[in-house]
DNA sequence: ATTACTATATACATTAAGAATATAGTTGAA
DNA sequence: TTCAACTATATTCTTAATGTATATAGTAAT
């Protein structure tokens, strides 16, 4: 199983960022989410259903989504999220974090690669 | 402050993987890789020194490294780590981890940007 | 009607992580 | 020579994040 952080605990917070993305494109309810979310590399083992909706819950009471119960469609009726404006902002601040964070696994792998090939040329 | 995942709370495994990096290279102490950890972007505000500690312990029980006191050298005297055979191993497969994260958060990026593009042209 | 599926929600336990604090030896300056 | 500053490691306490399990309930299909 491929995870985002080595372990499953610290994938809630990319889980966030995703979300933001997903939302920002159109509004979704969390069964809805989950499928869209595979794009991120999110399989059904690794996304927990309740870590989803706790999310969700999470990020309304933090005012980046606002959300109500879409009737009349077909099966059970849905919670319906819509990114806010505060939530926008959010996702851009969020990526800025993601693009220092992206550089910082680069230089790593880049030493670690360096290091292999010292090591092979030693053979 | 330039944080890793958003939060202070998410680094601990990132840190791991740059310590089986540093411990690689060479033997190391707490209080240096401190230090070391600056080229992968932990600045002293965002690295707590219990965290730091706490994981090396942590990666000691696991076998990934093994310590001895260093003494002798000025100052007081230091727990030496060093990275085991199979702390090696795990090194290799947190970075193919790593590869795969970093796939996604570009996935992310690239979203982002052409969704800002999207946006811009509308004006 | 009964089973499977969609959809959301919550309670419980564990792990990760930060903050604060403790201990103790070393070095250097007054 | 004593006092302050620094190096170095360790531990305790608390909160936040997260996975597991479970509950609820409507819908669809057979």
């Amino acid at each position: 199983m491929v995870l985002h952080n080595g372990k499953p605990h610290q994938m809630e917070r990319f889980l966030e960022v995703c979300l933001l993305m997903l939302l920002h494109d159109e509004i979704g309810y969390g069964y809805g989410l989950m499928e869209q979310l595979v794009f991120f590399g999110f399989s059904e083992k690794d996304l927990n259903v309740s870590t989803l909706y706790r999310t969700l819950r999470k990020m309304e009471n933090e005012g980046f989504v606002t959300s109500l119960w879409e009737e009349g469609g077909p099966g059970p009726k849905r919670r319906v999220y819509k990114i806010t404006a505060k939530g926008k902002k959010e996702l851009d601040q969020r990526i800025d974090i993601l693009k220092v964070r992206k550089s910082h696994i680069e230089k790593l792998i880049a030493r670690y690669d360096n290091l292999k090939a010292v090591l092979e040329d030693r053979e």
